[in-house]
DNA sequence: AAGAGGCCCTGATAGC
DNA sequence: TGCTATCAGGGCCTCT
């Protein structure tokens, strides 16, 4: 499910919930996500307060007020859930939550604060949630990740000094999470298309130009995916179970054997598969 | 040592 | 109340 824009919208709706709020109780109904979830586990993040949640690439990130952190990361198929504790529930005391979207099966995290809980849902268990201990554990986590798209550091310098000598396909450099952090598998070819490259070219063949409008592409094509409310194929919704609007927007992606969006181009959209990820262009404009 | 490919897992859909 | 194959927003690991 989750590019950079959707675990952004997951995190900004997140941020107005459960700030300054304290953990009372978690409850794990299944350990084995991508990552065994410890025995432990529950007893640290039990009476923990979230100061801030915050995001690096696809990673939430709890920040808890005494300097310790949670990530959380979805995978293909992860969803975040916000129930309210019914106002019923106050008076009867029963345990009644309002829970109009949230999914029968594949529950498997909740985390339960005075007046609501969050729930991690997952039918692949792609994704993880860990502890961490403390600021350097969590920036080692992250050493391997390169720059996001929004970065500084994400410029034409970077990217004509990392394609040197390389014969990889630039779709591939987008998906590397070492090259670039964030992008994903609809992103990296809306961005393409925008750039008018295409996915097969070797990152070494790259003109400058082209890498420039990689560059300003990147930026600018998950600024506006966050601006509406990141992209719902299949099941992403943010915490309340509405569903993002970019998927309107798609010039590429999921449009096989249609006509290219690009004003006076006739050519149709292509699929194919790269490194086992589909992968959309048009054979016409992007040559 | 860069790069390709397999694998972790469930569910939806298409084709037979 | 059919089966089977294929594909799906990610990332880690192994092999060459």
């Amino acid at each position: 499910m989750p590019e950079l824009p959707e675990v952004e919208i997951v995190k900004q709706s997140l941020n107005q919930k459960i700030q300054q709020k304290k953990i009372k109780k978690i409850i794990i109904k299944n350990r084995n996500l991508r990552f065994k979830i410890p025995l432990k586990f529950e007893k640290l993040l039990e009476n923990r307060i979230v100061k801030k949640v915050t995001r690096f690439s696809k990673y939430l990130i709890l920040n808890f007020s005494d300097g310790s952190f949670c990530l959380i990361h979805l995978g293909m198929s992860g969803t975040i859930h916000l129930i309210k504790k019914n106002d019923l529930n106050k008076l009867t005391n029963t345990s009644f939550y309002n829970s109009p979207s949230l999914p029968k099966k594949h529950n498997h995290v909740e985390i339960h604060f005075k007046d609501l809980k969050i729930i991690y849902n997952d039918p692949r268990r792609f994704g993880f949630l860990k502890f961490i201990n403390n600021k350097q554990a969590l920036i080692d986590r992250f050493d391997h990740l390169g720059p996001e798209p929004f970065f500084k550091t994400f410029n034409l310098k970077y990217l004509l000094k990392y394609f040197l000598n390389k014969k990889k396909n630039i779709k591939s450099f987008l998906l590397d999470q070492k090259f670039v952090s964030g992008i994903g598998n609809i992103y990296a070819s809306e961005i393409l298309f925008l750039s008018r490259i295409n996915p097969k070219t070797h990152a070494m063949k790259l003109s400058k130009e082209e890498c420039k409008k990689i560059i300003f592409f990147s930026k600018t094509v998950l600024k506006r995916a966050i601006e509406k409310g990141g992209s719902s194929i299949r099941d992403f919704k943010n915490i309340s179970g509405e569903n993002g609007n970019f998927q309107k927007e798609f010039k590429v992606y999921q449009r096989e054997n249609l006509s290219c969006l690009r004003n006076k181009c006739t050519g149709k959209i292509k699929k194919i598969s790269i490194s086992n990820r589909s992968t959309f262009f048009c054979n016409t404009c992007q040559k």
